[in-house]
DNA sequence: ACCGCCGGGTGCC
DNA sequence: ACCGCCGGGTGCC
């Protein structure tokens, strides 16, 4: 039935594909794949004069130009038509009178309108009142509903509507918006306004916000000036009681001044916000020490100190988060029985002997259990015996209650001063607080997770015992008991994912804090990752992000969503209020969405400055182009294959099927692209993918077709879970995803299930998986002849010059294809270079070992990695290179720069060079053209059609082919 | 609801 | 009186 909406929707995705990096084309999926219609290309059909009845059965209440909801209600006993009205919380005010709710019913489960509604007046009458109600839907369903309407005696007014005693309405309501825009009084932005008003829409927000906190003394690394900064911001966001944007307190009623919803009670305040700092400005330090220094009550997380400094904390801790999935059941299990959630002690001080007496015993079994794990000394041997543990969790006592505990080494007479006045203040505090949280979750992307742990060791004393638990891995302990008992709890969006729905213990803890690495990434607010991050409770919830707003205002939902900010949190009244009203120009739209993030959001970007000085001082950056020309037999396999290729584009440009071909289109370029960097990259078997006849022909093509897919070992990201393809199958429609995200799909979908990508109809025995032996196979291949190409040669060129020049320096060599990092393997043994190598393929420990072996200053360290462009987007750090070659050019160039910030950012000493090689007279060059004109498509298409865009595409593919 | 609608009581002026 | 009119009971969907 869907056939339109679908074809749509696989264009968009398709298109999208080529010339941007795949979290658009995820964001496109989620577009097309949301239920309800978006709200972006809504117009308005008209307005209508209503009446809600029943007033007095209900006890929700509305103000005088107050948003209401208008929600069907089929079960309804009386009439199958109703249609309730709701206010911003959700509490019912009534229901539309019979005869007009029957009209709307029609439009509504039919979905060719969405209804929305506003009262002006009669706020107070007892028994019914007024209300207008605006109808919004796509442009092609205009006529449809206004007769709809008309047939039912409902005349849909389009000219806004007279409101009798309206006249001080709130101007952000679309009645109200019709009235004005017909006096002029609004403009709307011109899309080239719009554009800028998004990109600086994260911009400029350190408006006051410039009080400075420091860390406390447990956080090793002294803040710098901007760090302290937002650990103060961070700090006052999770204490203070500030109302949330657009709240206000209206006498002894609370006041939302953009929905003009009113509560008695204060509104849930949102404790935590958005960390949008630039990357390398140290967002995972200020959320450390966010971490030790805003513990309950504005105090630092109390923490047990080691006295004796026998063992090296490095050690200790490492095998403590390490190694915990491999010696965890027993060690778990012992914990999670005995060790008390720490804060419920407070409010109950027999409970705290408990602890005590138990300790040991935590200790006893731990010590075991890791001494089996054969670690040498760890964190629970170092642990005392019961005194130190017993001030640990009086000093903690301590802290909960609010008197001073800046030490972790607390005479027992404050403690015990606390003990009396505790009760008081726990029972006042109980309701407002759960004090028993203590632990930190944070999630983030498997790519930073060393990065996070390196961090936790590097800026916490070396004397303090923070613990940290890696929740990762099969083995990882899912002890509720045991994972709330931790400071700090890490994990990926991915565990996260998969254990939702699965009895997840991260959804069964009360958090204190929850952290979102990298927030961006969770953005399609369909995918079960977003569902699993919207879940989880806690007290305080961060996000972190280098790139808060990637494409749309879309994006920011999610985060508004996560951060429960009331009432956006719920899409209605996001997409109604802000989302709407901002995309189609509305000045009012804009400046609550900025609002609303300037509210939440910190952001400084490399460029900032404080008290007139810059943020940081980054070394110089240069980056050149160097041009490598092909070799004479190289030009003419190149021309051969442009050729070929040529022939099939043409083909499909002269029968207008290149987008529905798209698979086929990529195949070419991507051959092409190969090409350019070493003929080793290609594909062995046949290269043409003609018309499968038999099962088995097809079945050869589909293995094709992903092996082009993963030879790129680049920007494929399986488009159900997000992240990089484990366990690759491809379906009959040519989609590659995930084996166990696939497999989910079609078994939740019920009756037939269709591919996420395209919507054609998948069944899991049609899922084909790269065989096994060829991978194999083609390993061996590979290193029986080696060749050179002209883009090694060049490569090679420049390392051995720089090593002549200066044996120190150290090199990113990045490509996205990590068969030509295969390929480039055997010229740098050859010349005696010392390489590691990072790609998406490689596990959590061996990456963090590879980094830190890179990342050490040692005479024997390794001076190249060897980088997959995929691999080094984000988090990154790598500040040991200094100089970063890119041997194939991105479509999407932001997935260069984000890859050369790993290592020209802080900590970095030298001047960065970045060189880029591309081959003249080829596909890349062109796809640099692209890059740079798409810079501009982008500020000139913003707001345009998709059919122009799409026609854009098409130009692209020509240009790349010089057709 | 200071309405509309229903249905019973009532019936010249 | 198979009507009109009056006034009480009543009331979302």
């Amino acid at each position: 039935m869907f056939p339109p909406r679908w074809r749509f929707s696989w264009d968009r995705c398709t298109e999208v594909d080529l010339f941007t990096d795949r979290h658009t084309l995820s964001q496109a999926i989620s577009a097309a794949a949301a239920e309800e219609p978006d709200a972006d290309g809504s117009v308005l059909y008209g307005q209508l004069k209503g009446t809600v009845v029943g007033l007095k059965y209900y006890t929700g209440v509305v103000n005088k130009g107050e948003m209401v909801g208008l929600v069907r209600e089929p079960q309804n006993p009386y009439d199958s038509n109703a249609v309730k009205v709701t206010n911003i919380y959700g509490s019912q005010v009534g229901h539309i009178k019979r005869q007009l709710a029957a009209a709307m019913a029609y439009v509504m489960d039919k979905t060719l309108a969405k209804v929305e509604g506003v009262v002006y007046s009669g706020t107070n009458n007892a028994f019914s009142m007024p209300v207008i109600l605006s109808f919004w839907g796509k442009e092609e369903n205009k006529n449809a509903v206004t007769e709809a309407m008309v047939r039912r005696g409902f005349k849909l007014d389009t000219g806004g509507i007279k409101l009798a005693g309206a006249n001080q309405t709130s101007s952000n309501s679309p009645g109200a918006w019709t009235m004005a825009s017909k006096k002029g009084l609004t403009t709307r932005l011109t899309a080239n306004e719009l554009k800028n008003a998004f990109d600086n829409l994260f911009e400029g927000l350190m408006e006051s916000k410039d009080g400075e906190k420091e860390a406390a003394e447990s956080v090793s690394t002294p803040l710098l000036l901007h760090q302290k900064q937002a650990l103060s911001w961070m700090c006052a966001r999770e204490n203070k009681c500030a109302l949330p944007p657009f709240w206000e307190k209206r006498g002894e009623l609370y006041y939302n001044s953009l929905t003009c919803f009113s509560a008695k009670e204060i509104p849930e305040r949102v404790r935590g916000g958005i960390l949008a700092d630039d990357m390398g400005l140290g967002k995972t330090l200020t959320t450390i020490a966010l971490i030790l220094t805003n513990f309950q009550k504005g105090k630092p997380l109390p923490v047990e100190k080691c006295e004796e400094q026998s063992s090296p904390r490095k050690a200790s801790t490492k095998s403590q988060m390490v190694s915990k999935p491999e010696g965890s059941s027993s060690a778990g299990d012992g914990a999670g029985g005995s060790d008390t959630a720490a804060g419920s002690l407070c409010a109950d001080s027999a409970k705290m002997e408990v602890i005590c007496v138990d300790t040991p015993d935590v200790v006893e079994k731990a010590d075991k259990s890791e001494k089996s794990a054969g670690k040498g000394k760890m964190k629970a041997t170092k642990r005392k015996p019961k005194a130190p543990v017993l001030l640990e969790d009086l000093d903690f006592a301590a802290a909960l209650c609010g008197s001073s505990s800046d030490t972790a080494f607390k005479k027992k007479k404050t403690t015990v001063k606390a003990g009396p006045s505790q009760s008081v203040e726990s029972s006042i505090i109980e309701s407002a607080d759960d004090l028993s949280a203590r632990t930190t979750l944070i999630i983030c992307p498997l790519s930073v997770l060393s990065n996070w742990l390196d961090q936790f060791e590097q800026h916490v004393q070396a004397d303090v015992k923070l613990n940290v638990y890696l929740y990762y891995g099969s083995e990882r302990n899912r002890s509720k008991k045991f994972l709330s008992s931790q400071d700090v709890v890490i994990t990926t969006y991915n565990v996260l994912s998969a254990d939702f729905g699965n009895k997840s213990p991260l959804h069964g803890i009360s958090w204190l804090r929850v952290v979102l690495d990298e927030g961006h990434v969770v953005r399609n607010p369909n995918a079960q990752m977003s569902k699993a991050v919207l879940d989880l409770k806690a007290q305080r919830r961060w996000i972190l992000s280098g790139t808060p707003i990637q494409n749309s205002v879309k994006d920011l939902w999610m985060l508004v969503a996560f951060l429960r900010l009331k009432p956006f949190d719920a899409r209605e009244w996001w997409n109604r209020v802000i989302q709407r009203p901002a995309t189609q120009g509305e000045r009012e739209g804009l400046q609550n969405l900025q609002t609303l993030v300037k509210c939440i959001t910190l952001r400084r970007t490399k460029s900032s400055e404080v008290n007139g000085r810059p943020l940081v001082c980054l070394p110089e950056k240069t980056v050149c182009v160097e041009q490598v020309e092909l070799s004479q037999p190289e030009r003419e396999e190149y021309e051969l294959a442009r050729n070929e290729g040529r022939n099939t584009i043409s083909r499909y440009m002269a029968e207008g099927t290149v987008l529905r071909n798209y698979a086929d289109v990529l195949a070419v370029l991507m051959r092409l692209r190969q090409h350019c960097c070493h003929p080793d990259l290609l594909a062995k078997t046949s290269s043409d993918l003609g018309v499968a006849a038999t099962p088995a022909e097809l079945r050869e093509h589909l293995i094709e077709k992903l092996r082009l897919v993963l030879a790129s070992g680049s920007d494929e990201e399986c488009s159900v879970c997000l992240d990089s393809i484990h366990l690759p199958v491809i379906t009959h429609c040519a989609h590659v995803f995930c084996r166990p995200c696939i497999a989910k799909v079609i078994s939740t979908e019920e009756e037939t299930a269709r591919c996420p990508l395209c919507r054609t109809e998948i069944k899991t025995n049609e899922l084909v998986e790269f065989p096994q032996e060829e991978i194999e196979e083609e390993n061996s291949a590979n290193s029986v002849k080696w060749r050179t190409s002209s883009k090694v040669q060049a490569l090679m060129g420049n390392l051995l010059r720089l090593r002549c020049e200066d044996s120190s320096i150290k090199c990113l060599i990045v490509s996205q294809f990590t068969r030509f990092l295969n390929v480039l393997e055997t010229p740098l043994r050859e010349h005696g270079f010392s390489f590691v190598r990072l790609d998406g393929t490689l596990s959590q420990k061996k990456r963090a070992q590879v980094i830190q072996e890179f990342q050490s200053s040692g005479a024997d360290s390794p001076t190249i990695m060897l980088l997959s462009l995929k691999a080094g987007g984000v988090g990154l750090n790598l500040t040991a290179a200094s100089h970063v070659f890119l041997m194939d050019p991105a479509w999407n160039p932001a997935t260069e720069e984000q890859c050369i910030d790993r290592c020209h950012r802080l900590g970095q000493k030298r001047n960065v060079f970045v060189t880029k090689f591309i081959v003249k007279d080829s596909v890349e060059e062109n796809m640099v053209k692209i890059q740079r004109k798409k810079q501009d498509l982008v500020e000139k298409a913003f707001g345009s059609t998709n059919t122009n865009r799409k026609t854009s595409r098409i130009d692209d593919i020509k240009a790349l082919m010089e057709l």
